[in-house]
DNA sequence: GCGATAGTGATCGTATACGATTTCGTACCT
DNA sequence: AGGTACGAAATCGTATACGATCACTATCGC
Protein backbone atom coordinates (compact mmCIF):
# COMPACT_ATOMS: atom_id res chain seq x y z
CA UNK A 1 0.00 0.00 0.00
CA UNK A 2 1.93 3.03 -0.89
CA UNK A 3 -0.84 5.95 0.03
CA UNK A 4 -4.20 6.24 -0.16
CA UNK A 5 -5.32 4.72 -3.36
CA UNK A 6 -8.03 2.94 -1.99
CA UNK A 7 -10.17 6.05 -3.85
CA UNK A 8 -10.72 4.17 -7.24
CA UNK A 9 -7.56 2.86 -9.07
CA UNK A 10 -7.16 5.07 -12.22
CA UNK A 11 -6.24 8.99 -11.53
CA UNK A 12 -8.92 9.61 -14.38
CA UNK A 13 -11.30 7.92 -12.40
CA UNK A 14 -10.55 9.88 -9.17
CA UNK A 15 -10.64 13.23 -10.86
CA UNK A 16 -14.19 12.44 -12.82
CA UNK A 17 -15.35 11.80 -9.20
CA UNK A 18 -13.88 14.96 -7.78
CA UNK A 19 -14.95 16.98 -10.16
CA UNK A 20 -18.35 15.43 -10.76
CA UNK A 21 -19.23 16.26 -7.25
CA UNK A 22 -17.53 19.38 -7.33
CA UNK A 23 -19.79 20.79 -9.88
CA UNK A 24 -23.07 18.88 -8.35
CA UNK A 25 -22.48 20.38 -4.81
CA UNK A 26 -21.95 23.57 -6.33
CA UNK A 27 -18.44 23.96 -5.86
CA UNK A 28 -18.39 24.73 -9.30
CA UNK A 29 -21.03 26.70 -10.43
CA UNK A 30 -22.75 26.52 -14.00
CA UNK A 31 -20.49 29.13 -16.04
CA UNK A 32 -17.09 28.38 -14.05
CA UNK A 33 -13.95 28.22 -15.63
CA UNK A 34 -12.74 24.43 -15.79
CA UNK A 35 -8.81 25.18 -16.38
CA UNK A 36 -7.21 22.24 -16.52
CA UNK A 37 -3.78 22.99 -14.66
CA UNK A 38 -5.36 24.36 -12.18
CA UNK A 39 -7.40 21.06 -11.42
CA UNK A 40 -4.68 18.81 -12.04
CA UNK A 41 -2.40 21.25 -9.56
CA UNK A 42 -5.14 20.92 -7.19
CA UNK A 43 -5.55 17.37 -7.58
CA UNK A 44 -1.68 16.49 -7.07
CA UNK A 45 -1.74 15.06 -10.62
CA UNK A 46 -1.19 15.57 -14.22
CA UNK A 47 -3.37 17.25 -16.86
CA UNK A 48 -3.90 14.10 -18.67
CA UNK A 49 -6.04 12.11 -16.83
CA UNK A 50 -8.08 15.53 -16.11
CA UNK A 51 -8.35 16.51 -19.64
CA UNK A 52 -10.07 12.62 -19.82
CA UNK A 53 -12.03 13.27 -16.87
CA UNK A 54 -13.45 17.01 -18.31
CA UNK A 55 -14.02 15.18 -21.79
CA UNK A 56 -16.75 12.37 -20.12
CA UNK A 57 -17.69 14.80 -18.60
CA UNK A 58 -18.61 16.42 -21.31
CA UNK A 59 -19.98 13.40 -23.08
CA UNK A 60 -22.62 13.51 -19.97
CA UNK A 61 -23.61 17.06 -20.51
CA UNK A 62 -22.17 18.40 -17.11
CA UNK A 63 -19.55 20.88 -18.67
CA UNK A 64 -19.21 22.32 -22.65
CA UNK A 65 -15.67 22.35 -24.18
CA UNK A 66 -14.54 24.40 -26.69
CA UNK A 67 -11.51 23.49 -28.81
CA UNK A 68 -8.41 25.96 -27.70
CA UNK A 69 -10.64 27.73 -25.37
CA UNK A 70 -11.35 25.43 -22.74
CA UNK A 71 -13.92 23.46 -20.35
CA UNK A 72 -17.08 25.66 -18.90
CA UNK A 73 -19.82 24.46 -16.09
CA UNK A 74 -23.06 23.91 -18.39
CA UNK A 75 -25.01 26.82 -17.73
CA UNK A 76 -28.85 26.05 -16.36
CA UNK A 77 -29.93 27.64 -19.51
CA UNK A 78 -34.14 27.48 -19.09
CA UNK A 79 -34.25 26.23 -22.62
CA UNK A 80 -31.47 23.36 -21.14
CA UNK A 81 -33.44 22.94 -18.36
CA UNK A 82 -36.64 22.21 -20.08
CA UNK A 83 -34.84 19.88 -22.58
CA UNK A 84 -33.53 17.79 -20.01
CA UNK A 85 -36.90 17.31 -18.23
CA UNK A 86 -38.81 16.53 -21.11
CA UNK A 87 -35.92 14.23 -22.42
CA UNK A 88 -36.01 12.76 -18.60
CA UNK A 89 -39.82 12.39 -18.80
CA UNK A 90 -39.67 10.20 -22.02
CA UNK A 91 -36.82 7.93 -20.52
CA UNK A 92 -37.77 7.73 -16.87
CA UNK A 93 -41.34 6.71 -18.13
CA UNK A 94 -40.30 4.36 -20.20
CA UNK A 95 -37.77 3.02 -17.57
CA UNK A 96 -40.68 2.73 -14.56
CA UNK A 97 -43.00 0.84 -16.94
CA UNK A 98 -40.53 -1.56 -17.56
CA UNK A 99 -39.58 -2.00 -13.90
CA UNK A 100 -43.31 -2.26 -12.97
CA UNK A 101 -43.84 -5.83 -13.19
CA UNK A 102 -40.38 -6.91 -11.53
CA UNK A 103 -41.36 -4.59 -8.36
CA UNK A 104 -41.66 -6.46 -5.75
CA UNK A 105 -44.11 -5.81 -2.39
CA UNK A 106 -41.12 -5.09 -0.58
CA UNK A 107 -40.32 -2.19 -3.10
CA UNK A 108 -43.81 -0.20 -2.96
CA UNK A 109 -43.70 -0.51 0.58
CA UNK A 110 -40.47 1.20 1.02
CA UNK A 111 -41.64 3.37 -1.78
CA UNK A 112 -44.51 4.17 0.22
CA UNK A 113 -42.38 4.85 3.36
CA UNK A 114 -39.88 7.23 1.48
CA UNK A 115 -43.53 9.43 0.33
CA UNK A 116 -44.72 8.98 3.92
CA UNK A 117 -41.26 10.79 4.34
CA UNK A 118 -41.30 13.52 1.91
CA UNK A 119 -45.09 14.09 3.59
CA UNK A 120 -43.67 15.00 6.17
CA UNK A 121 -41.31 17.09 5.57
CA UNK A 122 -44.04 19.31 3.35
CA UNK A 123 -44.24 21.33 6.81
CA UNK A 124 -40.60 22.37 7.76
CA UNK A 125 -40.20 22.45 4.19
CA UNK A 126 -36.10 21.74 3.14
CA UNK A 127 -36.17 21.88 -0.76
CA UNK A 128 -32.62 20.07 -0.48
CA UNK A 129 -33.92 17.13 1.43
CA UNK A 130 -37.38 17.18 -0.62
CA UNK A 131 -35.11 16.53 -3.98
CA UNK A 132 -32.98 13.97 -2.29
CA UNK A 133 -36.35 11.94 -0.80
CA UNK A 134 -37.85 12.28 -4.73
CA UNK A 135 -34.81 10.78 -5.97
CA UNK A 136 -34.82 8.23 -4.12
CA UNK A 137 -38.69 7.72 -4.26
CA UNK A 138 -38.19 7.05 -8.11
CA UNK A 139 -34.80 5.48 -7.90
CA UNK A 140 -36.95 2.78 -6.48
CA UNK A 141 -39.57 2.15 -8.97
CA UNK A 142 -36.90 2.56 -11.98
CA UNK A 143 -33.82 0.60 -10.70
CA UNK A 144 -35.54 -2.92 -11.58
CA UNK A 145 -35.63 -1.62 -14.74
CA UNK A 146 -34.43 -4.69 -17.24
CA UNK A 147 -33.00 -2.37 -19.53
CA UNK A 148 -29.05 -1.35 -19.02
CA UNK A 149 -29.21 1.30 -21.34
CA UNK A 150 -32.41 3.00 -20.58
CA UNK A 151 -31.07 2.53 -16.83
CA UNK A 152 -28.34 4.43 -17.73
CA UNK A 153 -30.30 7.46 -19.77
CA UNK A 154 -32.25 8.18 -16.68
CA UNK A 155 -29.22 8.26 -14.81
CA UNK A 156 -27.48 10.75 -16.92
CA UNK A 157 -30.40 13.31 -16.78
CA UNK A 158 -30.93 13.03 -13.08
CA UNK A 159 -26.90 14.18 -12.89
CA UNK A 160 -27.81 16.87 -15.30
CA UNK A 161 -30.43 18.17 -12.91
CA UNK A 162 -28.55 17.74 -10.27
CA UNK A 163 -26.03 19.53 -11.97
CA UNK A 164 -28.69 22.66 -12.12
CA UNK A 165 -28.08 22.79 -8.94
CA UNK A 166 -29.77 20.63 -6.13
CA UNK A 167 -33.04 21.18 -5.66
CA UNK A 168 -35.92 21.47 -8.44
CA UNK A 169 -38.16 22.68 -5.49
CA UNK A 170 -36.97 25.62 -4.74
CA UNK A 171 -38.24 26.85 -7.96
CA UNK A 172 -41.42 25.53 -8.14
CA UNK A 173 -42.56 25.21 -4.27
CA UNK A 174 -46.38 24.61 -5.32
CA UNK A 175 -45.34 21.28 -6.88
CA UNK A 176 -44.31 19.72 -3.85
CA UNK A 177 -48.09 18.94 -2.36
CA UNK A 178 -49.20 17.76 -5.67
CA UNK A 179 -45.81 15.58 -6.14
CA UNK A 180 -46.57 13.60 -3.05
CA UNK A 181 -50.18 12.91 -4.09
CA UNK A 182 -48.96 11.40 -7.57
CA UNK A 183 -46.20 9.35 -6.20
CA UNK A 184 -49.04 7.45 -4.25
CA UNK A 185 -51.49 7.55 -7.53
CA UNK A 186 -48.43 5.82 -9.09
CA UNK A 187 -48.08 3.64 -6.76
CA UNK A 188 -51.49 2.09 -6.46
CA UNK A 189 -51.03 2.11 -10.30
CA UNK A 190 -48.19 -0.58 -9.99
CA UNK A 191 -49.96 -2.43 -7.12
CA UNK A 192 -52.83 -2.75 -8.91
CA UNK A 193 -51.33 -4.23 -12.33
CA UNK A 194 -52.17 -1.50 -14.92
CA UNK A 195 -50.91 -1.75 -18.20
CA UNK A 196 -47.10 -0.77 -19.20
CA UNK A 197 -48.87 2.02 -20.84
CA UNK A 198 -50.86 3.68 -18.17
CA UNK A 199 -47.75 3.85 -16.07
CA UNK A 200 -44.91 4.92 -18.50
CA UNK A 201 -47.82 7.86 -19.36
CA UNK A 202 -48.90 8.48 -15.08
CA UNK A 203 -45.12 8.82 -14.79
CA UNK A 204 -44.06 11.14 -17.53
CA UNK A 205 -47.25 13.28 -16.77
CA UNK A 206 -45.70 13.16 -13.28
CA UNK A 207 -42.46 14.79 -14.89
CA UNK A 208 -44.35 16.97 -17.29
CA UNK A 209 -46.20 18.46 -14.82
CA UNK A 210 -43.16 19.24 -12.96
CA UNK A 211 -42.17 21.19 -15.57
CA UNK A 212 -45.25 22.54 -16.85
CA UNK A 213 -45.30 24.02 -13.68
CA UNK A 214 -41.87 25.69 -13.75
CA UNK A 215 -42.63 27.05 -17.21
CA UNK A 216 -46.15 28.86 -15.95
CA UNK A 217 -44.22 30.27 -12.97
CA UNK A 218 -41.30 31.79 -15.01
CA UNK A 219 -43.41 33.03 -17.46
CA UNK A 220 -45.47 35.08 -15.28
CA UNK B 1 -2.34 25.71 -46.02
CA UNK B 2 0.42 23.70 -44.19
CA UNK B 3 -1.48 19.98 -45.49
CA UNK B 4 -4.53 18.22 -46.02
CA UNK B 5 -5.38 19.62 -42.31
CA UNK B 6 -9.10 20.38 -43.73
CA UNK B 7 -9.73 17.17 -41.97
CA UNK B 8 -10.90 18.13 -38.46
CA UNK B 9 -8.52 20.18 -37.02
CA UNK B 10 -8.10 18.12 -33.86
CA UNK B 11 -6.18 14.70 -34.26
CA UNK B 12 -8.26 13.28 -31.35
CA UNK B 13 -11.24 14.57 -33.70
CA UNK B 14 -9.65 12.24 -37.08
CA UNK B 15 -8.90 9.63 -34.55
CA UNK B 16 -12.28 9.46 -33.51
CA UNK B 17 -13.69 9.72 -36.98
CA UNK B 18 -11.23 7.26 -38.39
CA UNK B 19 -11.61 4.59 -35.38
CA UNK B 20 -15.81 5.37 -35.54
CA UNK B 21 -15.51 4.47 -39.67
CA UNK B 22 -14.00 1.81 -39.18
CA UNK B 23 -15.92 -0.14 -36.94
CA UNK B 24 -19.12 0.90 -38.69
CA UNK B 25 -18.07 -0.36 -42.25
CA UNK B 26 -16.88 -3.78 -40.59
CA UNK B 27 -12.80 -3.30 -40.79
CA UNK B 28 -13.10 -3.65 -36.86
CA UNK B 29 -15.15 -6.24 -36.54
CA UNK B 30 -17.18 -7.17 -33.11
CA UNK B 31 -13.83 -8.10 -30.51
CA UNK B 32 -11.51 -6.66 -32.53
CA UNK B 33 -8.63 -5.67 -30.17
CA UNK B 34 -8.26 -2.01 -30.22
CA UNK B 35 -4.21 -1.32 -29.41
CA UNK B 36 -3.59 2.42 -28.82
CA UNK B 37 0.08 1.65 -29.95
CA UNK B 38 -0.87 0.37 -33.64
CA UNK B 39 -3.91 2.55 -34.06
CA UNK B 40 -1.69 5.76 -33.20
CA UNK B 41 1.52 4.41 -35.29
CA UNK B 42 -0.93 4.22 -38.36
CA UNK B 43 -2.27 6.82 -38.28
CA UNK B 44 0.84 9.21 -37.74
CA UNK B 45 0.26 10.69 -34.29
CA UNK B 46 0.97 9.61 -30.72
CA UNK B 47 -1.23 7.69 -28.56
CA UNK B 48 -2.88 10.46 -26.25
CA UNK B 49 -4.92 11.62 -29.10
CA UNK B 50 -6.17 7.59 -30.09
CA UNK B 51 -6.43 7.34 -26.62
CA UNK B 52 -8.85 10.04 -26.00
CA UNK B 53 -10.99 9.26 -29.52
CA UNK B 54 -11.50 5.85 -27.79
CA UNK B 55 -12.54 6.58 -24.58
CA UNK B 56 -15.51 8.63 -26.40
CA UNK B 57 -16.23 5.43 -28.45
CA UNK B 58 -16.44 3.72 -25.15
CA UNK B 59 -18.88 6.51 -23.44
CA UNK B 60 -21.05 5.73 -27.24
CA UNK B 61 -21.09 2.17 -26.33
CA UNK B 62 -19.22 1.16 -29.80
CA UNK B 63 -15.92 -0.17 -27.69
CA UNK B 64 -16.03 -1.62 -23.98
CA UNK B 65 -12.81 -0.56 -22.27
CA UNK B 66 -11.04 -2.55 -19.02
CA UNK B 67 -8.08 -0.81 -17.05
CA UNK B 68 -4.97 -2.10 -17.85
CA UNK B 69 -6.43 -4.22 -20.61
CA UNK B 70 -7.34 -2.73 -23.66
CA UNK B 71 -10.59 -1.79 -25.24
CA UNK B 72 -12.03 -4.32 -28.14
CA UNK B 73 -15.32 -3.54 -30.50
CA UNK B 74 -18.39 -4.17 -29.02
CA UNK B 75 -20.13 -7.20 -29.42
CA UNK B 76 -23.13 -8.01 -31.23
CA UNK B 77 -24.29 -9.96 -27.90
CA UNK B 78 -27.85 -10.97 -28.98
CA UNK B 79 -29.13 -9.35 -25.54
CA UNK B 80 -27.39 -5.92 -27.01
CA UNK B 81 -29.02 -5.79 -30.14
CA UNK B 82 -32.46 -6.22 -27.75
CA UNK B 83 -31.57 -3.92 -25.32
CA UNK B 84 -30.50 -1.57 -28.44
CA UNK B 85 -33.49 -1.92 -30.40
CA UNK B 86 -35.89 -1.31 -27.07
CA UNK B 87 -34.26 2.16 -26.31
CA UNK B 88 -34.19 2.92 -29.51
CA UNK B 89 -37.93 2.71 -30.43
CA UNK B 90 -38.73 4.32 -26.97
CA UNK B 91 -36.61 7.56 -27.96
CA UNK B 92 -36.71 7.46 -31.72
CA UNK B 93 -41.25 7.49 -31.32
CA UNK B 94 -40.60 10.28 -29.05
CA UNK B 95 -38.54 12.26 -31.50
CA UNK B 96 -40.60 11.52 -34.57
CA UNK B 97 -43.50 12.57 -32.21
CA UNK B 98 -42.10 15.99 -31.57
CA UNK B 99 -41.08 16.21 -35.03
CA UNK B 100 -44.22 15.70 -36.49
CA UNK B 101 -45.75 19.21 -36.36
CA UNK B 102 -42.69 20.63 -37.39
CA UNK B 103 -43.17 18.63 -40.69
CA UNK B 104 -43.64 20.18 -43.80
CA UNK B 105 -45.27 19.06 -46.97
CA UNK B 106 -41.85 19.16 -48.64
CA UNK B 107 -40.48 16.67 -46.00
CA UNK B 108 -43.06 14.30 -46.58
CA UNK B 109 -42.54 14.40 -49.94
CA UNK B 110 -39.39 13.71 -49.77
CA UNK B 111 -40.02 10.69 -47.04
CA UNK B 112 -42.54 9.56 -49.44
CA UNK B 113 -40.07 9.37 -52.41
CA UNK B 114 -37.20 7.63 -50.21
CA UNK B 115 -40.55 5.06 -49.58
CA UNK B 116 -41.13 4.49 -52.69
CA UNK B 117 -37.15 3.79 -53.69
CA UNK B 118 -37.24 1.19 -50.95
CA UNK B 119 -40.02 -0.64 -52.18
CA UNK B 120 -38.36 -0.76 -55.95
CA UNK B 121 -35.69 -1.86 -54.11
CA UNK B 122 -37.17 -4.93 -53.00
CA UNK B 123 -36.86 -6.29 -56.02
CA UNK B 124 -33.96 -7.46 -55.81
CA UNK B 125 -32.65 -7.29 -52.54
CA UNK B 126 -29.75 -5.33 -51.51
CA UNK B 127 -29.76 -5.15 -47.58
CA UNK B 128 -26.97 -2.77 -47.13
CA UNK B 129 -29.03 -0.10 -49.55
CA UNK B 130 -32.26 -1.07 -48.18
CA UNK B 131 -30.85 -0.37 -44.78
CA UNK B 132 -29.38 2.85 -45.88
CA UNK B 133 -32.57 3.71 -47.29
CA UNK B 134 -34.26 3.03 -44.36
CA UNK B 135 -32.17 5.42 -42.29
CA UNK B 136 -32.73 8.25 -44.52
CA UNK B 137 -36.26 7.86 -44.17
CA UNK B 138 -36.73 7.89 -40.38
CA UNK B 139 -33.81 10.78 -40.71
CA UNK B 140 -36.42 12.77 -42.32
CA UNK B 141 -38.92 12.11 -40.10
CA UNK B 142 -36.83 12.59 -36.43
CA UNK B 143 -34.84 15.10 -37.61
CA UNK B 144 -36.90 18.37 -37.03
CA UNK B 145 -36.92 16.83 -33.16
CA UNK B 146 -36.83 20.55 -31.31
CA UNK B 147 -35.15 18.76 -28.45
CA UNK B 148 -31.61 18.64 -29.11
CA UNK B 149 -31.26 16.02 -26.34
CA UNK B 150 -33.20 13.54 -28.12
CA UNK B 151 -32.32 13.98 -31.39
CA UNK B 152 -28.50 13.14 -29.77
CA UNK B 153 -29.95 9.39 -28.21
CA UNK B 154 -31.28 8.52 -31.11
CA UNK B 155 -28.37 9.27 -33.02
CA UNK B 156 -26.48 7.45 -30.74
CA UNK B 157 -28.97 4.67 -31.04
CA UNK B 158 -28.25 3.97 -34.77
CA UNK B 159 -24.81 4.47 -34.74
CA UNK B 160 -24.36 1.08 -32.00
CA UNK B 161 -26.87 -0.63 -34.34
CA UNK B 162 -24.27 0.24 -37.74
CA UNK B 163 -21.72 -0.83 -35.87
CA UNK B 164 -23.48 -4.33 -34.93
CA UNK B 165 -22.68 -4.54 -38.47
CA UNK B 166 -24.17 -2.71 -41.49
CA UNK B 167 -27.92 -4.05 -42.65
CA UNK B 168 -30.57 -5.33 -40.03
CA UNK B 169 -32.52 -6.31 -43.12
CA UNK B 170 -30.07 -8.99 -43.47
CA UNK B 171 -31.01 -10.93 -40.59
CA UNK B 172 -35.19 -10.56 -40.90
CA UNK B 173 -35.88 -10.06 -44.82
CA UNK B 174 -39.08 -10.87 -44.31
CA UNK B 175 -39.42 -7.55 -42.53
CA UNK B 176 -38.53 -5.45 -45.22
CA UNK B 177 -42.10 -5.67 -46.71
CA UNK B 178 -43.90 -4.61 -43.80
CA UNK B 179 -41.39 -1.90 -43.20
CA UNK B 180 -42.73 -0.36 -46.25
CA UNK B 181 -45.64 -0.84 -45.68
CA UNK B 182 -46.00 0.61 -41.84
CA UNK B 183 -43.62 3.72 -43.14
CA UNK B 184 -46.16 4.72 -45.73
CA UNK B 185 -49.25 4.41 -42.61
CA UNK B 186 -46.67 6.52 -40.24
CA UNK B 187 -46.71 9.19 -43.31
CA UNK B 188 -50.41 9.25 -43.59
CA UNK B 189 -51.06 9.43 -39.48
CA UNK B 190 -48.52 12.76 -39.84
CA UNK B 191 -50.03 14.52 -42.65
CA UNK B 192 -53.49 13.57 -41.21
CA UNK B 193 -52.46 15.73 -38.20
CA UNK B 194 -52.91 12.53 -35.52
CA UNK B 195 -52.00 13.40 -32.23
CA UNK B 196 -48.52 13.20 -30.76
CA UNK B 197 -49.52 9.95 -28.55
CA UNK B 198 -50.74 7.86 -31.70
CA UNK B 199 -47.69 8.92 -33.87
CA UNK B 200 -45.28 7.74 -31.24
CA UNK B 201 -47.45 4.79 -30.86
CA UNK B 202 -46.82 4.12 -34.19
CA UNK B 203 -43.30 4.79 -34.74
CA UNK B 204 -42.31 2.58 -31.31
CA UNK B 205 -44.37 -0.32 -32.87
CA UNK B 206 -42.72 0.10 -35.99
CA UNK B 207 -39.12 -0.50 -34.82
CA UNK B 208 -40.44 -3.38 -31.96
CA UNK B 209 -41.99 -5.25 -34.47
CA UNK B 210 -38.58 -5.49 -36.33
CA UNK B 211 -37.28 -6.49 -33.18
CA UNK B 212 -40.45 -8.63 -32.70
CA UNK B 213 -39.52 -10.11 -36.09
CA UNK B 214 -35.60 -10.74 -35.32
CA UNK B 215 -36.50 -12.61 -32.18
CA UNK B 216 -39.06 -14.77 -33.33
CA UNK B 217 -36.39 -15.67 -36.11
CA UNK B 218 -33.81 -16.40 -33.96
CA UNK B 219 -36.08 -18.19 -31.57
CA UNK B 220 -37.18 -21.37 -33.66
C1' DG C 1 -11.36 60.12 -30.66
C1' DC C 2 -12.06 55.64 -32.77
C1' DG C 3 -10.74 51.53 -35.09
C1' DA C 4 -7.31 48.23 -36.55
C1' DT C 5 -3.19 45.70 -35.63
C1' DA C 6 0.72 43.69 -33.37
C1' DG C 7 2.47 41.92 -29.03
C1' DT C 8 2.01 39.23 -24.77
C1' DG C 9 0.24 35.98 -21.53
C1' DA C 10 -2.45 32.10 -20.63
C1' DT C 11 -4.24 27.77 -21.92
C1' DC C 12 -4.93 24.01 -24.81
C1' DG C 13 -3.14 20.03 -27.96
C1' DT C 14 0.18 16.62 -28.79
C1' DA C 15 4.69 14.18 -28.55
C1' DT C 16 7.86 11.70 -26.02
C1' DA C 17 9.36 9.09 -21.96
C1' DC C 18 9.00 6.15 -18.10
C1' DG C 19 6.77 3.42 -14.49
C1' DA C 20 2.87 0.08 -13.51
C1' DT C 21 0.09 -3.69 -14.64
C1' DT C 22 -1.28 -7.53 -17.13
C1' DT C 23 -0.66 -11.50 -19.97
C1' DC C 24 1.54 -15.22 -21.99
C1' DG C 25 5.30 -18.57 -22.38
C1' DT C 26 8.51 -21.56 -20.22
C1' DA C 27 10.72 -24.12 -16.80
C1' DC C 28 10.40 -26.52 -12.71
C1' DC C 29 8.32 -29.29 -9.21
C1' DT C 30 5.03 -32.86 -7.74
C1' DA D 1 1.98 -35.63 -17.44
C1' DG D 2 -0.30 -31.88 -15.16
C1' DG D 3 -0.12 -27.87 -12.54
C1' DT D 4 2.21 -23.98 -10.53
C1' DA D 5 5.53 -20.32 -10.25
C1' DC D 6 8.64 -17.38 -12.26
C1' DG D 7 10.08 -14.13 -15.91
C1' DA D 8 9.81 -11.46 -20.13
C1' DA D 9 7.21 -8.98 -23.52
C1' DA D 10 3.46 -6.16 -24.50
C1' DT D 11 0.37 -2.66 -23.34
C1' DC D 12 -1.68 0.66 -20.55
C1' DG D 13 -1.44 4.96 -17.29
C1' DT D 14 0.70 9.15 -16.21
C1' DA D 15 4.24 12.82 -16.07
C1' DT D 16 6.78 16.19 -18.29
C1' DA D 17 7.85 19.18 -22.23
C1' DC D 18 7.08 21.90 -26.12
C1' DG D 19 4.51 23.88 -29.98
C1' DA D 20 -0.03 25.94 -31.39
C1' DT D 21 -3.94 28.65 -30.68
C1' DC D 22 -6.71 32.04 -28.57
C1' DA D 23 -8.05 36.23 -25.75
C1' DC D 24 -6.67 40.51 -24.17
C1' DT D 25 -4.29 44.85 -24.17
C1' DA D 26 -1.67 48.59 -25.65
C1' DT D 27 -0.12 51.13 -29.30
C1' DC D 28 -0.23 53.09 -33.85
C1' DG D 29 -2.49 55.18 -37.74
C1' DC D 30 -6.44 57.51 -39.55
Amino acid sequence: MTETVLAAGSKSQQAYEVVKARIVEGTYSPGYRLVLGSIARDLGVSVVPVREAIRRLEAEGLVTFERNVGATVAGIDPTEYLYTMQTLSIVEGAATALSAPLIDAVAIARARAVNEEMRECLQHFDPVRFTQLNQDFHGILFEHCPNPHILDLVHRGWNRLAALRSSTFRFVPGRAHESVNEHEALLQLIESGATADEIEKAARRHRSATLDAYLAQSKQ
